[in-house]
DNA sequence: CAGTGAGCGAGCTTCCGCTTGACTT
């Protein structure tokens, strides 16, 4: 054993550092925390001062004696864990746990994984700092009494096992914030004008000039006269305006930003970038993943300077210096970059290969000179009207970092500027081919997609990038949010073509609101949020983290005493906490939509145990009340009564077909036919409010067909044992029940008696194992 | 995992941030 024993968290961490310090050095890993508030306890002595009940997490019982033994038997325990809160509290954490002495444990920190950043940490160990550990503390702790607390009152007023938070529950407020936008939005309709004219280039051939109007008119009758004062116009161009612009690159990635740009080229999840990412790092190919830091090592900036010089000489490269702008950045890494410059590629799946890619070009890019560009505006005036037409047109003269990497955007621009235009002089006449004008709707906002959560999250100081990926997987566990699949809806638009002296109307359709794979509250969602909103405003502000944020600074400083501020926080929440509990209302998210015209009985909607229903009658009545499930898409929030009642017309009957009855429904798969108690599900295509008796009668002997050449073999002896062919490949159905076939076994030569023996068999080990059928049942 | 289309009855659920893991066909 080695007279030094470092200590960091990831293990990958540790196997590069070890081949800096040599053999007098073992380098060991915690992976991450290795001490947490006890988990099913509330963890917290509120009474005592806040006094916090740590337990070792079981899964690190082990590790930790591993550690512990090491660092017994060593002279030196080097602690270097990340230089921020959460790390200075997993090196008190260790220091408590292993039960170090002082004298023999030196604190270090250093930001960039170099031999010489390694070297100069070691030389200048510092204490375990107390008041950031305490700042830690404040945070862990009071993420545990608003979680713990407000939970509960969750169960209690609204359903059992959700939850709320610090984090989720503001993610989930602005969902459902922009879906409220959304359903107010009122779109209004514009008309464009776009203006066509034909002139020559410079070999002297004819080329269009397109050009759009200043002015957008409101109706189509300003449109319509506009194009009729077009009619008898003339058209010069009246000036010439040309301005140089820069563009500069974006800073190296952050675990955000690189969550954002891959989703966007790449269109991969943000926990499937994380992954992909983390496969990188291990792999020893880029930095660590999860950082807030845009800051480059010297050698990093040393090697992509070379890199870029080699490349593209000396013209492109240009140092550049990125501070973070972040609200409560930590900064303990490095930004994200390849870990070796001059691997432009590296080998393995196209995931990664691709994902690397783009983090080399970013890194590279970050460090390039600015494009220069050169913008032209055109205007062209009319002989008859004051109005004018504008062409827009863009040229890179020196392409810069573009070259190499450009950033993407969310919104797909419609406004495509020209990227050339010919040579124009001022005071040149222009020929007309012609002038349309189309009808256009403003923008509702966007919904947030995954990445543009985390986005606003992070602009909010929300979360951190450990924690962006759990979360949105949180929010959607829990059923506050779901990823959308909205097909949009199909609206009409007007377009006015004025050619050749004639102005032609038309009338053209488009396809708007589609929304696939964004973030949409559920009706759960919006009931806990509002919820949440009328009884703790404060835990749900935008700012709330930012404030308390503040505190773990002053914290962290020495200015301010943690169990005092919590205390603070303690006394004003918890007895809204014990209020809320004891006064307000169950929520299920009632509205009372009117009444049935057939029976007169009330029609309302609500949450009910398995989810959202319609309810016709009431409880007072002298009949049961009838229940309906909503369908997928609808919200309590916005159905209308036509609506609630179209969702009683189901199941229907379709009538008989060879004696038996056909019924319509749909369930938990889709709609269905239910007929001779076995079920077909209907195509897409098939609405089942209108489907008839034959389009029935087709689908279910189309399945019959199927089901047949399923069929491998049958038995005499016994209906129910069947030998059928199925996704996975042939096995045997008895009772509703499946069975797998042995390996190595021709299911055509199987007899009945083997067929039994195979199922008693199976019967036999679900009896010794049945703990393990269980689990596996679960998700 | 092998195809589904229900309807309580006891006791448990829950937070945020660090980090990777993995008894099998």
């Amino acid at each position: 054993m080695s007279k030094n024993l470092v200590i960091v968290e990831s293990p990958a961490k540790a196997k590069t550092i070890e081949k800096f310090l040599g053999s007098d050095y073992t380098v060991l890993s915690s992976f991450g925390h290795i001490r947490d508030l006890s988990k099913h306890a509330f963890g917290v002595d509120i009474t005592n001062g806040f006094q916090p009940i740590y337990e070792i997490s079981p899964d690190k019982k082990k590790l930790v004696a591993d550690l512990k033994k090491a660092s017994d038997v060593a002279e030196t325990v080097w602690l270097a864990s990340d230089e921020d809160r959460e790390g200075e509290a997993i090196a008190w954490h260790l220091s408590e746990t292993l039960k170090l002495k002082h004298d023999k444990t030196r604190r270090i920190v250093f930001h960039e994984i170099t031999k010489p950043a390694i070297l100069k940490a070691i030389e200048h160990p510092r204490e375990i700092d107390i008041d950031l550990v305490n700042a830690q503390q404040a945070r862990r702790i009071l993420d545990r009494i608003v979680g713990f607390e407000l939970s509960p009152v969750l169960w209690r007023k609204v359903k059992s096992s959700l939850s709320a938070g610090r984090v989720q529950s503001v993610a989930v407020r602005l969902i459902v914030d922009r879906e409220r936008e959304i359903q107010g939005f009122v779109s209004e309709s514009f008309f464009r004008v776009i203006a066509l004219f034909t002139v020559t280039d410079a070999d002297g051939k004819p080329v269009e000039l397109k050009s759009e109007l200043q002015h957008r008119f409101k109706t189509k009758e300003e449109a319509l006269a506009f194009l009729e004062i077009c009619k008898t116009s003339h058209y010069v161009i009246e000036d010439i305006i040309k301005k140089p612009s820069k563009r500069s690159p974006a800073p190296p990635f952050t675990t955000s930003t690189l969550q954002q740009e891959a989703a966007r080229k790449l269109g991969y999840s943000v926990s499937q970038t994380m992954m992909i990412a983390q496969k990188l790092y291990e792999a020893g190919q880029i930095t660590y993943m999860r950082t807030d830091s845009v800051n480059l090592s010297d050698l990093a900036l040393g090697t992509a300077k070379a890199e870029i010089l080699s490349m593209a000489g000396e013209r492109y490269w240009q140092f550049r210096h990125f501070q973070t702008k972040t609200k409560g950045a930590q900064e303990a890494h490095e930004a994200i970059r390849p870990t070796y410059m001059d691997k432009h590629e590296i080998s393995g799946t196209a995931q990664e290969k691709n994902l690397y890619a783009l983090i080399w070009k970013r890194t590279i890019a970050s460090q390039m000179s600015d494009a220069e560009l050169e913008r032209t505006t055109i205007t062209i005036g009319m002989s008859n009207s004051s109005e004018k037409f504008l062409a827009v047109g863009e040229v890179i003269k020196f392409d810069g970092f573009l070259r190499v990497y450009i950033e993407s955007t969310d919104e797909e621009s419609d406004q495509d500027a020209e990227a050339l235009l010919p040579p124009l002089k001022v005071k040149q006449p222009l020929d007309i081919i012609q002038v349309t004008a189309t009808e256009r709707f403003s923008q509702r906002p966007p919904r947030y997609s995954e990445a543009a959560l985390v986005r606003k999250l992070e602009e909010l100081g929300i979360g951190r990038p450990s924690t962006y990926a759990p979360t949105i997987s949180t929010i959607q566990k829990r059923t506050y949010v779901e990823k959308s699949n909205l097909d949009g809806e199909v609206r009409t638009f007007t377009v006015l073509t004025l050619k050749k002296d004639k102005i032609k109307e038309e009338s053209k359709s488009e396809r708007y609101g589609a929304d696939k794979g964004k973030l949409v509250p559920t009706d759960i969602g919006m009931v806990v949020n509002d919820f949440l909103m009328d009884y703790f405003p404060n835990i749900l502000d935008y700012n709330f983290t930012a404030n308390v944020e503040k505190e773990f600074d002053d914290i962290a400083e020495g200015q301010l005493n943690w169990q005092k501020s919590l205390q603070h926080f303690y006394d004003k929440f918890h007895p809204m906490v014990v209020e809320t509990m004891a006064n307000s209302e169950r929520r299920s998210g009632e509205r009372v939509l009117g009444v049935d015209p057939k029976s007169g009985k009330q029609i309302s909607v609500r949450i009910g145990r398995f989810g959202p229903i319609v309810q016709l009658g009431n409880k007072e009545g002298d009949e049961k009340p009838q229940f309906a499930s909503l369908k997928k898409g609808q919200l309590l929030e916005t159905i209308t009564l036509e609506e609630a009642l179209d969702l009683f017309k189901l199941p229907r009957s379709l009538g008989e077909w060879e004696g038996k009855e056909m019924v319509v429904g749909i369930g938990r798969f889709g709609a269905y036919v239910r007929y001779d108690s076995g079920f077909y599900s209907l195509p897409k295509t098939e609405d089942p409010m209108l489907i008839v008796a034959e389009t029935a009668v087709a689908i279910i002997q189309a399945k019959r067909e199927a089901d047949k050449n399923r069929q491998m073999k049958i038995f005499d002896q016994d209906p129910d044992l069947q030998i059928l062919n199925g996704r996975f490949g042939p096995y045997i159905s008895y009772q509703k029940k499946n069975y797998k076939i042995p390996a190595k076994t021709d299911p055509l030569q199987l007899t009945y008696e083997a067929c039994l023996e195979i199922i008693q068999n199976d019967a036999k080990t679900a009896k010794k194992a049945p703990a393990k059928k269980k689990s596996s049942k679960k998700e």
